[in-house]
RNA sequence: GGUGAGAUGACUGAGCGGUUUAAAGUGCUAGUCUCGAAAACUAGAGUAGGGGUAACUCUACCGCGGGUUCAAAUCCCGCUCUCACCGCCA
């Protein structure tokens, strides 16, 4: 959520900067309501300041056994006056916040504006690998090496969904493992959060009220809502939502893993098959809350630990900066991780590192006392993938294939797998 | 699911229509005293939003939302959560 100071102290910038991400406003009918909104509030808190002093003048008349019927009735008056404008005001009000919810982020200033196409490639791991044999996609991998069952994920739940089986499970279970115990050694405090959310939490997160249709929703018994997390992040966000935290305990570093339940409405293309795009995929995210200052060293740290644990697989990947369009509605800044998908020549995002600022903050309600002036401020959250499997597997099948159709297991992950390459089924 | 009790500032806890601008205690921050500390004493200290160049001042906040009243922490209704006991259950 924006700083209605900064709208009021220079809309015209404001306007200026959301354009970076193609987001077109006009304040003008916002600042009418604000003004007015303000206008109110000096009337009827003058008039309830008005309300107070007579209440204690009946009182002490009362107490004294003095008449006060004529001040009673005057403030009866006065009270119905109130409530008219009390009323008035809270009505603006709504429609000032229920606008400024509405508002995505301001992009960080050395954001390049624009839409996807303006991402630029900041940094790459590996050289492309090269095939001397016909590949296979990660598809006709899973399929022939046994690890993923996909037809049967779609007799169970429909379209968009897979099963791990087998040694696929092992593989997705030990990729879980290496990127939660690399979390704990790097000292991130690991937490299994709820999965099933309520609407303030996704309102904190930034994805309400815009951008609901996009989550499963469980429960909707009259003005309850419930949801599946889209991402852990939107659970992490909540966890210190309407506190205070003191500066020494600053930065929380946490990190969880949970499924991830996303509608994906409309979004399907032929060559996102397999599982680059379902509707539950497995993520470890990565989330830390920190003070203003030190938001921007932190991004960099998250960013590096996500690439850490790509280039641990051994995995050609780029990551590239995204331009303002390009970033999540919350998001200040963003850097993405894209692995290589020999098979579709593309490159995939496996980890999406931002830094979201005071946006998420305010909307949350969440701050930090200053240890030296003790004055309270919003607080800077930042959250980054460490790793989602769903397009991490797909690398991995594709980009150590053999000939022969095998796959040679990465070697952080053979502790767990058990066996150095994962060959065909007959 | 049932019954009962409860939700007050950093914490403990009083108040149950109008001397509450929320008692008292603990803790916290300054200061006095001290070589230093402890003790004692003095003062200060919440969050949010307005107005004012400023000193300052006003309003709201006693779980949340309504209501009654001239006046609500206090009375009424609804909700949420916590605790205890009972039931059910992986």
């Amino acid at each position: 959520m924006l700083d209605l100071n900064l709208i009021r102290e220079d809309a015209k910038a404001v306007t200026e900067k959301l354009k970076k991400r193609n987001y077109e406003v006009d304040f003008t009918e916002l600042l009418l309501w604000d003004k007015e909104r303000r206008e109110l509030l000096v009337k009827v808190e003058n008039m309830k300041a008005e309300r107070n002093r007579t209440t204690e003048e009946i009182s002490r008349l009362k107490k004294e056994g003095q008449n006060a019927e004529e001040k009673v009735s005057e403030m009866k008056r006065l009270g119905d006056e109130i409530k008219q404008l009390d009323e008035k005001e809270g009505a603006l009000d709504e429609k000032i916040k229920d606008f400024i919810a509405r508002l995505p982020n301001i992009p960080a200033d050395d954001v390049i504006a624009g839409g996807k196409e303006n991402n630029k490639m900041i940094s790459t791991y590996k050289e492309r690998p090269n095939f001397s044999f016909k590949i296979k996609d990660h598809v006709e991998l899973a399929t022939t090496l046994g690890l993923i069952d996909y037809e049967r994920g779609v007799k169970m739940a429909g379209a968009g969904f897979w099963a791990y089986i087998g040694t696929g499970a092992i593989l997705e279970w030990a990729l879980l493992n290496y990127f939660v115990e690399t979390h704990i050694k790097d000292g991130y405090e690991f937490i299994l959060p709820p999965h099933i959310l309520s609407y303030e939490s996704g309102f904190t997160a930034g994805q309400f009220p815009k951008f609901i249709d996009d989550v499963f929703k469980v429960e909707s018994e009259e003005d309850t809502v419930r949801f599946l997390l889209p991402t852990a992040e939107t659970a992490l966000i909540n966890f210190h939502r309407n506190e205070i935290l003191d500066e020494e305990d600053l930065p929380k570093k946490y990190f969880s893993y949970t499924p991830c339940y996303r509608k994906e409405a409309g979004s399907y293309r032929k060559e996102e098959r397999g599982m680059i795009r379902g509707h539950q995929f497995n993520k470890v995210e990565m989330f830390q809350y920190t003070t203003p200052e030190t938001s921007d060293a932190a991004l960099e740290e998250l960013i590096k630990k996500a690439e850490d644990l790509v280039r641990g697989l051994g995995l050609h990947f780029q990551t590239s900066k995204l331009a303002a369009e390009d970033c999540s509605a919350s998001m200040a800044k963003t850097y993405d991780i894209e692995v290589w998908i020999p098979s579709m020549e593309i490159y995939k995002e496996v980890s999406s590192s931002s830094n979201a600022k005071d946006y998420q903050a305010r909307r949350g309600n969440m701050k930090f006392r200053r240890k030296t002036d003790k004055k309270v401020e919003y607080i800077h959250t930042l959250n980054a993938s460490g790793l989602a499997t769903s397009r991490i597997i797909p690398a991995i099948l594709e980009q150590y294939q053999q000939e022969d159709g095998s796959v040679i297991v990465p070697e952080v992950l053979r502790k767990w797998v058990g066996v150095d390459v994962l060959k065909p089924k007959k």
